[in-house]
DNA sequence: GCCAACGTTGGC
DNA sequence: GCCAACGTTGGC
């Protein structure tokens, strides 16, 4: 019997100096590996293909800019020795047209509650669907 | 098993 | 440059 899953959505950040969206869109398709933090990988290990994950800028940016699709894993990542430690494929699907800044997320009443603002050092972040929806809109990608 | 000290992340 | 929040480490 065909099993029904639905998609989730994500949100990882990254420090552009270090791994940009621009980088991504290069590469097309890069390994998201080198996640120790437990809470994160609890999110990388519940990932699945098809998933959808907004690319976040830190450091001065402090914006969403694009959009990317899991597209293989996870898997343990192959740097590191212990297999709870995870990774995924993901690859450049489309820029925002406009770029979310985390400023009009704190701003916003629709994100209250919502683990990027919660818990600020956490790098892989669940996205709710609705706040996805919102993201979407505030992107005028919807 | 507790907790103080220290390190890291990321916003301000 | 600073600091808040959180995780990790190591002594006891």
């Amino acid at each position: 019997m065909p099993q029904r899953t639905e998609n989730n959505f994500w949100l990882l950040k990254t420090e552009p100096t270090e791994y940009s969206w621009h980088d991504l869109v290069h590469d097309k398709v890069t390994s998201w590996s080198g996640i120790s933090n437990a809470t994160a990988l609890i999110h990388l290990r519940a990932m699945k293909p098809r998933d959808l994950a907004l690319i976040y800028h830190t450091g001065s940016e402090r914006a969403c800019v694009g959009i990317a699709e899991i597209v293989k894993g996870p898997y343990p990542d192959p740097r590191a020795g212990n297999p709870k430690l995870v990774a995924v494929d993901i690859m450049a699907k489309q820029p925002l047209e406009v770029a979310v800044t985390l400023q009009q997320i704190k701003a916003d009443p629709a994100f209250v509650g919502f683990d990027l603002l919660r818990i600020s050092r956490l790098s892989v972040v669940p996205v709710p669907a609705e706040m996805w929806k919102r993201l979407l809109t505030l992107a005028k990608m919807a």
